[in-house]
DNA sequence: AAATAGTTTAACAATTTAGTTAACAAAAGT
DNA sequence: ACTTTTGTTAACTAAATTGTTAAACTATTT
């Protein structure tokens, strides 16, 4: 299919890297196929960047849960430990994040966008903020501040685990250990900037 | 210069996204020019590479310093500390490091390389190791993992930064007081990996 | 079976890009 | 003075890349 291949190609090479041959190579079509369906090569990557960014959301928002939210450290909790099981099941997003981030072409902007305009993250946001109120913690920033640390927290937990295995070849079960360390650990350091 | 013009389109778009062309455009030379004293792109990109390497290997190794190194906490302290401020005064070296780890072309056997045949990176790991089994702390995985979590927490807070800036227009200040927050909180969380 | 709509292919065009070349100019050495 | 080396330019080549097109092929509908 062509829009694996695509997602494939411009994970591996990025948007410059990647040629529309490469990807139809790989779809295995010629690649006057994928021009009659995909019209340009941009439209393709913007169909990627689209799936990618539900992705992103996805992560940052925990699933609607019927039982209440419970306090703050069970909220912070379950937002690292969601968002770190997230990406464990989707290895390729920090990748694409940090690389979105490092091209810019507007990513940031639009990850603010995205971030803003959904409901669900502010609504994520908001109840961490009323949480900490409720436990008579003044937030001092920018609540928004505490969502992208969360997520640049647990991101590097799976760079490191990555580069570790690159560097002196770490096993897997060595690399799902830290990583389930890290929920804790990330957890208290993110309780830690909310005060408590 | 040359050089420089490369430096910059290199860093803004990439290997795959800059062209000798604009690189000759940038340093107001034909690109004849370009190729007459670089010959290739690609020996261009190595130059590039190698430079940042240099500084990246100097960003982790602090100087040589005439004082004894210190316990365990002050040693880790002074790391962090050295590794914040040169990041600081070298904004674009997180986003060179993180580009290079994403697009890999070998990036990341490149790092471990060069960490690995520099004497004074393992100088570093090995030093903080004696100094934490000398206050009794016995360590249960690979020290130059905790150099790699030391240059990924630092990093951390630059992306943060950046992140806030472009997308609620956090101020200079607000930033750098924020950096030096980090340098103590990432001190105190590398000595808690440690053990302490 | 004929018409029609959708799919596929091979060949092609236009542009971009890395790298070259030949001619020329400026220094430097002899 | 003249010869060699070094620097510079404009024009060029060859390959790659995005996108098109016309014709052929296939499936579906009528």
């Amino acid at each position: 299919m062509i829009l694996e291949a695509a997602n494939a190609e411009f994970l591996e090479k990025g948007y410059d890297g990647t040629t529309t041959a490469s990807i139809a190579a790989r779809a295995k079509v010629t690649h006057a196929m994928l021009h009659y369906y995909f019209q340009t090569k941009e439209n393709l990557f913007e169909m990627f960047v689209q799936k990618k960014m539900a992705l992103v959301k996805e992560a940052i928002c925990p699933p609607a849960r019927t039982a209440t939210p419970g306090n703050l450290a069970e909220q912070v909790r379950y937002i690292v430990s969601h968002h770190m099981d997230f990406l464990f099941s989707h290895p390729e997003l920090p990748k694409f994040m940090l690389r979105e981030i490092c091209f810019n072409r507007d990513s940031l902007a639009m990850f603010a966008a995205v971030a803003h305009q959904d409901g669900n993250i502010m609504d994520v946001a908001a109840g961490l903020k009323k949480a900490a109120e409720k436990e008579g913690l003044s937030i001092g920033f920018d609540i928004r501040t505490i969502i992208i640390e969360i997520a640049l927290f647990n991101i590097s937990a799976f760079i490191s685990t990555d580069i570790r295995r690159s560097c002196f070849g770490e096993s897997e079960e060595a690399a799902a250990a830290m990583i389930e360390n890290r929920k804790t650990e990330n957890t208290e350091r993110i309780l830690k900037m909310l005060g408590k």
